[in-house]
RNA sequence: GGAGACGUGGCCGAGCGGUUAGGCAGAGGUCUGCAAAACCUUUUACAGCGGUUCAAAUCCGCUCGUCUCCUCCA
């Protein structure tokens, strides 16, 4: 099925082509380890993974997917400095090398981020590659000097900065973002202390070092300039070393339009000669309980806030899908257990195919699963309207009961239900809980001392016992014949 | 100050010129000692004010509000 996106780049919703005939290679931003992430943060990464399963399912694309891990900037290096009170006991003792500290620092970050990825069912075997960018140092030394053969790029106090005034003369800087290049100065405070850039708008290749800073050495038209790559540099360095360019697909949060992408456009058309990708595709922001997450507001949740707060982490996957990538989604606890119901919900009418399928799950579709399944799929395939799915697939199951299936034809949707999982991966295939759960002898003792008491309405010994069973971690649910027991 | 986006019923969230989105919650019902579940039925919309049109939540303008970017940021 052909797949459509919305195009930073062109600001319009394009027919998915990908560059090699089913295959699609992938970057994504990954985060900045320098603490734990935040669901704000998550929010994208649900997004890449999103979209690359989309890709795979209903594309059927052979998918790389590469998403790297900035482990050096600014606050990296703050907070991993010698005596920052930021660093954990986790990281081992500190030593006399910032390097070596600011890399024991953050594969602790990345370690965390990692497992929190996975929590929200982010498989680290669905990456083609997860590079960090100090691994790609000579790459990105030697893009900077190649940026500087061309004459775009300029020394000033042991830092290089990429020219943009110079390479306006040779191509568009604002390609995803429109520029004045007037805008710059008015109203905006920029740190020009720091910088001994020639323009506002230059932008730092390589930073010279500072005191106590971690740094690695550069040899930059005949000299040595001791110090650490720039922002922007690692993604254009690492998408031509492990993707190589031009690439399929571009994805990032939308406030990384500009500079960063902006940036790495200018970077690796100057110094490669080829844009990285044909398609940009940004995800929007994240809110909570209507508000902007900010630690000041006490709604600044990590990962691993809500699962202490007893949240499960498929009900934080679930309600990511429930608004599409593209527009600002208002994250709430309401919501969160709305989720829940919905997608148990679904869970429960797929036990309900289980049941009537004689647990035979079938691949081979018939015509119900495959009318099913194209309206399900042409909502994902367009523009990744996850909502509109879930509609498709609640309208679905108010018009047809589960029970109402024969054999084969719970088997044949059975077979979508777990295709369709391969995407939202939020459902487990297995027979409904209670039928396979193994019951104590004294809890089905009690349960059959309770139904005796209820049929003689003997109400008051039928409470108690609840209460026991309750006890026992049982819940009982009557039926007009007979009664059902649940773990609690 | 400049650039851009958004404002849908109690909540979340699609729709983007004419047709019931969907989910959660609420209400009524079936069932029921109670409870839970399940199923059926169902109420409440398009920020405000103008304009274009036979027809506007959907297009245009203004106002108000929220957000993003221009500075590190998913």
């Amino acid at each position: 099925m052909t797949i459509s996106l919305y195009n930073t780049l062109t600001r319009s919703l394009e027919e998915f082509v990908p560059l090699h005939e089913g295959r699609v290679a992938m970057y994504s931003c990954g985060p900045t380890v320098y603490n734990y992430a935040h669901i704000g943060n998550m929010r994208a990464f649900l997004f890449s993974d999103l979209l690359h399963r989309v890709l795979r399912v209903v594309g059927a694309y052979d998918v790389r997917w590469v998403m790297n891990i900035t482990d050096i900037d600014d606050k990296t290096i703050r907070d991993s400095s010698k005596g920052a009170s930021t660093w954990r006991t986790e990281m081992g003792a500190q030593s006399e090398d910032a390097v070596e500290n600011l890399r024991r620092f953050t594969e602790f970050y990345a370690d965390e981020f990692l497992q929190d990825i996975a929590t929200l069912g982010i498989k680290r075997e669905n990456f083609y590659k997860v590079p960090y960018a100090t691994h790609y140092m000579a790459s990105m030394q030697h893009l900077i000097r190649r940026i500087g053969e061309k004459g775009i790029a300029y020394e000033r106090g042991g830092s290089v900065y990429f020219n943009v005034a110079e390479w306006r003369k040779i191509d568009t800087y604002g390609k995803l973002f429109k520029i004045d290049a007037e805008n710059f100065q008015e109203g905006v405070r920029i740190d020009a202390d720091e910088y001994d850039r020639e323009s506002v708008s230059d932008f730092v290749l390589w930073k010279a070092q500072k005191d106590g800073e971690p740094a690695w050495d550069f040899e930059f038209e005949g000299k040595n300039l001791s110090g650490r790559p720039g922002w922007h540099i690692e993604c254009s360095a690492m998408e031509q070393d492990i993707l190589g360019l031009p690439f399929d697909i571009h994805t990032g949060g939308v406030d990384l339009c500009f500079p960063h992408h902006e940036d790495e456009i200018a970077q690796s058309k100057a110094g490669y000669g080829v844009e990285p990708t044909r398609y940009w595709v940004h995800n929007e922001f994240l809110e909570v309980e209507g508000q902007k997450m900010s630690k000041s507001l006490g709604n600044f949740y990590t990962v691993r806030d809500l699962l202490q707060k007893g949240i499960d982490a498929l009900d934080i996957r679930w309600l990511m899908l429930s608004a599409q990538y593209s527009s600002r989604l208002n994250f709430t606890f309401a919501g969160l257990e709305a989720g829940r119901k919905a997608r148990l919900r679904v869970q429960d009418y797929i036990f309900g195919l289980w049941e009537k399928a004689g647990a035979q799950i079938h691949s081979t579709r018939t015509e119900t699963t495959n009318t099913l399944r194209s309206a399900v799929f042409s909502e994902l395939a367009n523009n990744l309207n996850t909502p509109k799915a879930f509609a498709e697939l609640f309208t679905f199951m108010n018009r047809n009961a589960a029970s109402a299936f024969d054999a084969a034809e719970a088997s044949s949707l059975l077979g979508f239900f777990q295709e369709l999982n391969n995407i939202f991966d939020v459902w487990k295939f297995e027979a409904r809980p209670g039928e396979t759960l193994q019951i104590p002898d004294a809890v089905k003792a009690l349960a059959e001392e309770r139904w005796k008491a209820r049929t003689m309405k003997n109400f008051a010994e039928s409470d108690r016992l609840r209460g026991e069973l309750a006890a026992h971690g049982f819940t009982v649910k009557d039926s007009k014949d007979g009664y059902t027991l649940e773990k609690a």
